[in-house]
DNA sequence: TGTCAATATGACAGGTTGTCATAATTTTAA
DNA sequence: TTAAAATTATGACAACCTGTCATATTGACA
């Protein structure tokens, strides 16, 4: 987390810095994410960056703290438009994955998110203590009507195993330097998703 | 891969870089291995590096592809003595991860190996077609009987699924810099894999 | 106004990578 | 045997990076 310092910092500064980040997160991948970079577009002076944060990675720690809600709500606004089939909103998230797409996000964060995910820096987002709330909304959100689960909280585990396939072929199929995409990839998680659906799905 | 004038190295020293490699894949995760370690351990000056490899990247995939035929001997050596039961391999596979245990790899390869997992370097093993035979000895050593799986396509199909949550759990588990392990997360593979199990075991 | 804490600053040390001109060696051919 | 050609070896170099630290500046408060 940002030092001290950082949350003195008038609100406007502070977004200037964000937004320098986020333009450099966006750039090249985590690995080649420069400081250097990023004090240049906000003009602020090496030293002041550090007396903001520790490091690269404590920035992006943050960047994402930030994000991580309006994401929630974003896949509970997609749970709902699938009725609560958990397997339809698993692949609606992998559509918004792959093609960059986002109606409640600023364009670009969900790209960050994607490269996040690749480096397994956001898979925890659905177990911390912090998002026990959003669990609870994800839960209500949720209809096991057609499926063989015995309850939400199943349900709940089936989803978690979804999101980590996400993770999965997302960072396969995604070639992060060309930014196109392996469609074998791509056809191999809706054959998992397939999978699964088939399997859990009532007769 | 590698150069022409790499494999134009006699075997002798050819070993003696890949054993610097390993020494310094060891001794740090991925993103701070310094190439200038390894020539330093290699004894070669750093002209030679890049008369044997692109860069870092490509050192790495070599090392990798060196080992992939024998992770996965070992892997369906595990799946014989557990009799085909692809839960039990799994958890085994999980074991050896979390506990850099490794009867038939040389000491510590595993562990470049989590690390290959953390930066999704390997998540393709089991798809290329160069490892298709490797996909029938493996479709042989899987039993089904005791599952409601239809046929052998369908374990493999859950195979990948289940190796996709070993490989996030170890990520998740394993914190790089201290070598330790997250018991929670640990748990949480687990009660995953004890999940697929119950909803894939006949009654 | 003076003092003290908080913040800003950029030069610096020590690290990295990939390249390239040149030197040494090996192969080939005459 | 020897000269020319191809291959391989070498380390100095440019261009980048990070995190620190002594010093300068600012703002708040007495």
């Amino acid at each position: 987390m940002p030092k001290k310092t950082f949350y003195n910092l008038p609100e406007e500064k502070r977004k200037k810095i964000l937004d320098a980040a986020c333009s450099e997160f966006l750039r090249v991948p985590y690995e080649e994410v420069s400081i250097n970079q990023i004090i240049k577009i906000a003009q602020i002076p090496r030293g002041s960056f550090y007396q903001y944060f520790d490091d690269k990675d404590d920035l992006f720690d943050y960047f994402i703290h930030i994000y991580k809600e309006k994401l929630m709500s974003w896949f509970i606004e997609k749970l709902n438009e699938c009725n609560g089939d958990i397997f339809g909103v698993v692949e609606r998230c992998y559509e918004a994955f792959i093609n960059n797409y986002s109606e409640y996000l600023a364009g670009g964060i969900m790209n960050i998110f994607c490269n996040s995910l690749l480096r397994g820096k956001v898979s925890d987002s659905m177990n911390s203590k912090e998002n026990d709330s959003i669990k609870d909304k994800i839960l209500d959100a949720v209809d096991i009507e057609k499926t063989t689960l015995k309850d939400k909280e199943e349900a709940m585990k089936l989803l978690e195993i979804m999101s980590v396939i996400i993770h999965d072929s997302v960072g396969s199929a995604i070639m992060v330097q060309s930014k196109k995409v392996d469609d074998a990839e791509v056809k191999r998680f809706y054959d998992r998703i397939e999978f699964l659906r088939k399997k859990f799905t009532k007769k």
